[in-house]
DNA sequence: CAAATTTAATAGTATTACTATCAATTTTGC
DNA sequence: GCAAAATTGATAGTAATACTATTAAATTTG
């Protein structure tokens, strides 16, 4: 995949942003170095502060792209979606069986990134740790309800509307499309966690992927 | 239930505070207080300096019950499963078929609560809200690992367990009891969350409840 | 090469998440 | 009923956070 996503960019709703960290060599460095940095310190501790003295740069000029360390996460989640989304969809255009398209699409949803190739400053298996450990923070928030007015969900919701749709090909009178489409991303971030530290309350685990899980649990909810 | 439960006395691990908030008309008005406190203006707002306003009391008497507002968020999300797990325990243990048992736990761990009935200082609807709204940011940080050898996730894991048990009972060779467990109890979370803020991702409602989703979705995948 | 833009440096603010100390109040044990 | 013990309240203080504002230096661009 590596030759054509490197020549793609990746969009992503442009009022979560002062300042594209696309266009310029600084707003690059911000967005790779707090990959590493949220994934090393986590997301609470982390502060652009720190995130400046890591990148040579100041406070100040991060927060001319970014209004808060908020904003940034929405940023990179919306950018990590936006990527998995643009997997998804070409993963699975040439598959003719709408069911094998389904468990490819499910397949790309719940797996573990092992690899770090697609994006020069993006380290994408970092990114898919800050996922399963702070995405949910994004939205549990009490502004979530204005943020989402804004638009800055959309890219999140329309890839569980691809999966959704993909379940309606299959079975249309299906009643819970959306909802065990939103289960499965959802429950798959929530699964490689446990898999992490709460090991005794999953059946996941290095063998066992949660992909297996969900497309056995997705394939008989629909087909019956 | 109310009878019956007044007069019980829910456990919660005895790290997780400095002094039983149980043990004092002050503790009490703390639990009661941040509960209150917590549902209006989320989490991240809170402080113990705003709950000490409140509740008419001093701050650095707070830090005399719970030495941070982690803690105290960790007390209220074990009270919250503790009872739960009472309920599930309750309602269940005169059922004699097991499938008719299994949905009935499902039942009672994916409901929304809808009545404030069973402790007088404890506001068990909005603390439902809580859970909804803040259950994840308890666990979702870098102490995690830690605080799980502390003890201070022993009620929710036991909840999971419970209800992995009771899929055993059905079907022993079901591969994935513990992950579908700890899916249905995370998932409900997220769908209550969904049909309040992200409808267009969801198919529960007013009128469709992540219960029936569930149990047919949890009967589905362990009968075939 | 001058003007415009971007970045860096410094300073400042209100709030947070505590800790420490001591005084006032309440509880308790006899 | 009272002294001792425990609890609570009030005040002060600290380092860090999450920013904003201003101005200077460096870089880009037309």
């Amino acid at each position: 995949m590596k030759s054509l996503l490197s020549t793609i960019k990746i969009s992503v709703p442009e009022k979560i942003f002062l300042k594209d960290p696309e266009s310029s060599d600084l707003g690059k460095r911000i967005i790779g170095h707090s990959i590493l940095l949220i994934d090393e310190i986590g997301f609470d501790s982390f502060t652009f502060k720190k995130l400046g003295t890591k990148i040579g740069s100041n406070e100040s000029s991060i927060y001319r792209y970014f209004e808060s360390k908020h904003k940034l996460l929405l940023y990179l989640t919306s950018w990590y979606w936006a990527w998995i989304e643009y997997q998804l969809v070409f993963s699975t255009s040439n598959l003719p069986n709408p069911t094998e398209k389904l468990l490819k699409a499910i397949e790309v949803v719940t797996r573990t990134i092992k690899e770090d190739n697609d994006f020069l400053h993006i380290n994408e298996i970092k990114l898919n740790q800050i996922i399963i450990n702070e995405y949910s923070k994004s939205y549990l928030t009490k502004e979530v309800d204005s943020e989402n007015k804004e638009g800055y969900f959309v890219v999140y919701k329309r890839l569980i509307t691809r999966l959704r749709d993909m379940i309606l090909t299959i079975n249309a009178d299906y009643k819970y499309a959306s909802s065990i489409s939103s289960t499965i991303i959802e429950g798959a971030l929530h699964q490689h966690f446990l898999k992490e530290h709460f090991t005794s309350i999953t059946d996941c685990s290095e063998t066992v992927t949660p992909t297996k899980f969900f497309q056995e649990l997705t394939i008989n909810a629909i087909k019956s």
